[in-house]
DNA sequence: TTAAAAACTTGACCGGCATCAAGAAATAAA
DNA sequence: TTTATTTCTTGATGCCGGTCAAGTTTTTAA
């Protein structure tokens, strides 16, 4: 079966010989979830690496009011649960497949042995790290300083970038989008009509965007 | 001079010798910063790891428009730079002591090196780094979907709990716990007045208060 | 101790955005 | 396909909290 390979799809595997990535396969668990499925919740113990071998995982917070707060979309490839597994916490996050993924799971102590035996894997899972810190701390700032428009108009051209194309398809539902940017639906659905209107960006059927003019949507205050 | 034993202050370091401290302590520099100093900016370069030996030093990021939003309060023994000391990454936050401070600081290579030497420091920055990741997710989910009092509430209830007292002197000034929480000075005059009016706290002179009911205060929406 | 500067408080105003509601569109199911 | 369900859009309304301003208190400096 396709997933049996999740590891090497991996980058923090990625500086493994082939034996090696075998020897890894052996101890990893597989697992398939459905759309709407959860993985797992935020009370449960956290002694699992999770890695996404096929599929889209939503990784989200609850406030203590009930709202929701999307902070990671876990892709192909994607790894996720490492944050606590260095300390004796639990969960603080949910996550939930929005289409039908395949997961591998790597329990704590074969994660850590693994360490152990190849010091590379420390200084990737570090990158990641650092990356998600980065982002997370953009994140931040953005949700706490930046206007609704301006984030959005942010991500509109991020998500542009990062595919390399002017024009895309929204990947999650508007409910997602708007718990990701800490707004709400119905203001990423005005923001988008407003932009079209500036001219900034054509909206197509089945949340399909073009972006018109990305450097004078940079600019939104 | 007392700053030369910041090295022992630091967690990571915690689990080596002394002999091994030593060794370390030789190539640490060691800085002195006025209070209002800035100790590295957003442009920077980013090849240190940064140890505050003696001090307090706020960390920080500026939005598009300009406004500033508090990420970290550094104490004694915190560190800082290590998010991105693994990407070839430009800094993204600025730092400012707030008080006269003490760091001592270790080139990218001459701490990757030690990482090497003594692998239970790769563990133990991947300790802070998922303690940081854990508050940035809880920072971001709150400054996103709960209103100002609520995070207000949070905010003094959890440095209350920290500092096991629920009386204690506000460590920072109003306007960079304004930009913690993400809100304005005003606001939080005007939300600390009402807590007052509620009974839920005492203030005091200079910027100290008395909790008096934390557990209604943690009610707050 | 006194003077100057910085930080804080309170008031008035108002705009961005959440909320509620109802209809339209798109997606999924039958 | 047709039907049912979910998602999306648009309008009306209200309030939280930001902004500007002026006075007060605290802190710093002389």
């Amino acid at each position: 079966m396709a997933n049996h390979e999740c590891v090497q799809l991996v980058p923090i595997f990625s500086e493994l010989e082939a034996d090696q990535l075998d020897t890894i396969e052996k101890i990893v668990r597989h697992h398939h979830y459905q759309a709407g499925e959860t993985l797992f919740s935020a009370a449960d113990a956290l002694d699992q690496l999770m890695i996404v071998a096929n599929g889209q995982v939503k990784v989200y917070q609850l406030a203590a009011n009930g709202r929701e707060q999307l902070l990671y979309l876990l892709q192909t490839g994607d790894i996720d649960g490492e944050a606590a597994l260095f300390e004796n916490q639990q969960r603080t996050s949910f996550a939930e497949a929005l289409v039908p993924t395949d997961v591998c799971s790597i329990r704590r102590e074969d994660f850590q042995a693994l360490m152990q035996q190849y010091p590379s894997i420390s200084i990737k899972v570090l990158n990641v790290f650092g990356k998600r810190l980065t982002q997370l701390e953009r994140q931040t700032t953005s949700t706490a300083t930046e206007s609704v428009e301006a984030r959005l108009a942010n991500y509109l051209t991020e998500t542009a970038a990062a595919l390399k194309t002017d024009t895309f398809k929204l990947p999650i539902k508007k409910k997602d989008l708007a718990t990701f940017l800490g707004t709400t639906p119905e203001t990423i659905s005005r923001k988008l009509t407003l932009f079209e209107q500036q001219g900034l960006i054509t909206q197509q059927a089945g949340k399909v965007i073009k972006i018109n003019d990305a450097d004078q949507l940079l600019l939104t205050e």
